[in-house]
DNA sequence: CAATACAGACTGACCGACCTGTTTTTTATT
DNA sequence: AATAAAAAACAGGTCGGTCAGTCTGTATTG
């Protein structure tokens, strides 16, 4: 293949690739997607306009890179940490749920939210953003079962039990502003852990006889 | 009192004013906050910059106005809602919940949302932004203590189930861009639903066997 | 009841700063 | 020498904010 072009010249784009795409990151998460800048992502990235046009020749481009970028990071992150702590750990839901929770804290899940919210408003970022999600979502779902197969083929359980924890976690991690809001969070947070809990006993079980089957009963007859 | 200065003067102020807080809620919603400027909301509110420039004298004035401005719709519309569809109606609770529900998809929400988002980064909107959402709260569970009165004193167990029902729904109102979220919505919904009734019912039967007892005992004897 | 003084509401032009994107020039690699 | 990368200068537009001056009601005065 194209082999030849290998080298200085490719290793250096790629480092000036890499530095803005993080400065990227950097600025929307300091500043807010609002007042980020081309020119402030090149100063922070200490690489030249020029340089930096050269690779993303719009904001618009490097606004798509950046996204994926964000994606990438955000799935490897997750997969590592899945990966490390739940080896023939103790109570592995319950880590599991700490990482998720963990991980909406970071600074690329900062990120993607300031981005997620101006995709709303963005035709060309929202679908960039929409290819994102649900190649994370497809990832984070393949973790899972391949960490968790023994709940393999829970089928619409299993959604619920994922949504249910991803949905409730990411509305509280976004809400900081509320009263007395440390101690409802971790209220919330063990809440929703022996939910899901529950969830997955039942599958196991096949009893249905509880909650969950309630809620079956009432997804197949809508009223 | 100084009931004499009352007239066309102040009757236009006002008008000027309300115009222009509509016309900043209008474009943030269809703009996005990033893209909302000062030109195109006098455009929108069709009141020339000057006159609006002389009621808010600054942009952040006019955003910590419209903060104000929305929080107060919010509650309105929301405590309206609730008086006219919960007196005296069957299964309350569902309906309340579908209440807050469909409220969390309005302009006024998405216009909220938005500045939340942005308050991140900017101190004082974040300042205004905490005692409006403060208030939003307090008003919110005055309302729902008087339409069920019957959950007055279950304490922290109220807190949970207004928790597990606002940060699940608000989460999930954010996130659009799944596979298959409308069913993956729906059933969620159902689940809280029967989740927060379920709080409910242990509280009023004074049980506290289930899922609950679980939760209030982990949040009192911290690991 | 007029005439006048005053205050508040409003206008539109203007400024410097910053924005994105284009073009031109310089530097480095092959 | 040819090509890619980086830097710098430039251009057109928009941003938020200031300003001098106009218009329109209100209050005071004779």
């Amino acid at each position: 293949m194209t082999t030849k072009t290998r080298s200085k010249q490719e290793e250096k784009s790629e480092k000036t690739r890499n530095l803005t795409l993080r400065a990227t990151v950097d600025c929307i998460y300091d500043y807010g997607y609002a007042n980020t800048s081309t020119k402030k992502i090149a100063d922070r990235a200490k690489v030249s306009r020029g340089a930096m046009i050269h690779h993303f020749p719009s904001k618009q481009s490097l606004l798509s890179a950046v996204v994926d970028h964000i994606i990438e990071v955000r799935i490897d992150a997750f997969v590592r940490d899945v990966d490390r702590n739940l080896k023939n750990a103790d109570e592995r839901l319950d880590r599991g749920l700490d990482i998720y929770w963990k991980h909406l804290h970071t600074k690329y899940f900062t990120a993607y939210h300031e981005l997620l919210v101006a995709s709303r408003t963005d035709t060309e970022l929202k679908t960039v953003m929409r290819l994102g999600t649900r190649k994370f979502e497809d990832r984070w779902r393949e973790t899972i079962h391949s960490t968790f197969p023994e709940w393999q083929d829970t089928g619409p359980l299993f959604d619920l039990a994922m949504d249910v924890c991803q949905f409730a976690f990411e509305g509280m991690a976004l809400n900081k502003l509320s009263r007395d809001a440390k101690r409802r969070q971790e209220n919330l947070v063990q809440y929703i852990k022996s939910r899901v809990r529950e969830i997955f006993d039942e599958a196991d079980s096949g009893e249905h006889d509880r909650a969950v089957s309630e809620f079956i009963l009432r997804h197949n007859t809508p009223s």
